[in-house]
DNA sequence: CGGAAGTTTCAGAAACGATTGAAACTCGCC
DNA sequence: GGCGAGTTTCAATCGTTTCTGAAACTTCCG
């Protein structure tokens, strides 16, 4: 009966789309969270998670906020009923774009700063010499600066409002790179806002 | 005096480094030991890095392993001593295209094989008829692997021989996307092979 | 072949992050 | 104000991952 099989190929897609999540230093539960909600594509609430996921309250809790500050969830709020719920981005592109602006914004960037705080420790105090040890020190830091510069121009240019220029460049890049399609998917889908 | 500084530069910029690592699912103390050997810049040995990080021969052993297996760092013998000496690439791009690599193949590819299975398993039965909720779910797994391939591509033509695509693109997109320049870190510097 | 120098492995210990569950809190309503 | 439905917080616990240190192994040399 395809109940059966909806449900198994869900807790599926959870249980992958959760061990990926640890790969990437975000926790498991976190991801398997935002994967029921993005897979079954219907708002649901605390206890629908808690129960589906066979979590405690506080852990359900605890990552739906999460995923709320990280904004690749919303609050849906039915008429006549009390309960919060939640609805995932259903725009695959946004959610990655969402994905990209926090990571930038809580980790890059501060990195960059503590990487320019340290060049500053040992920077050129205006016209004295320095040792070849400090000068290929300071060469080192630099070139790193240099390419998380280049990086926070890409993600602004993915993230950024008009941020559809990634969108086309990878899909360029793509044909260029890689295998020109996926055998058997078929066309484009454009109706990204289904669930909006 | 100078020595003194350039240690503690290198200290702090070792644990900046490793907390990085540790955000983004690499162990705290292999970043830590690349860290070590990309500030340095020369060829160190594991009793070097016991004694620098302070941690045990076979955590050392292993992490060094571990970064020749991500090939950004790699072995180097000296004439006349049997020890084994260990060099971080020098090349930043390199370095972050070889990691790029890596990840790829380890994670976003065996991803995408579990989500071209879980598609599968909810796949049309040659023109069988399915419902509205089974359409929905895989429109939802084709939006993720579509969005895959993209990215697949992308890294493709970064990670690739002829992979300076990117660099050049970031470059571009950079200035379109982002501020124009580091202030007071001067030219580009085109000897990023400085250690051969 | 025996031994010294160096490297790798691995079982157990320690450290760390995730999870629970119950108490505290908030909010809207009577 | 007091109640009930729902949500958030947090100290304690649990589970995983990382790290240690000692033993096993490998390699080179006389």
């Amino acid at each position: 009966m395809a109940a059966v099989q909806l449900k198994e190929a869900q807790d599926r897609f959870v249980a992958v789309w959760g061990q990926m999540g640890s790969a990437w230093g975000i926790s498991r539960t976190m991801a398997e969270v935002h994967a029921l909600l993005y897979i079954t594509g219907e708002p649901l609430c605390t206890d629908d998670i808690m129960e589906r996921l066979q979590i405690s309250r506080g852990n359900a809790s605890m990552s739906m906020r999460a995923l709320l500050d990280w904004g690749i969830v919303e609050r849906v709020h039915r008429r006549g009923d009390r309960k919060e719920y939640f609805k995932a981005e259903a725009d695959v592109w946004a959610m990655f774009r969402a994905i990209v602006r926090e990571r930038m914004k809580r980790e890059v960037d501060p990195l960059r700063a503590q990487l320019y705080e340290i060049r500053d420790q040992t920077g050129e105090r205006a016209g004295r010499e320095q040792s070849a040890d400090l000068g290929a020190h300071n060469k080192r830091l630099d070139d790193l600066l240099r390419f998380f510069q280049a990086l926070e121009g890409v993600s602004n240019s993915f993230v950024s409002p008009a941020g559809r220029g990634l969108q086309a460049a990878a899909k360029i890049l793509g044909y260029i790179g890689g295998a020109p399609g996926i055998g058997g998917l078929g066309k484009e889908s454009d109706d990204t806002k289904e669930a909006g």
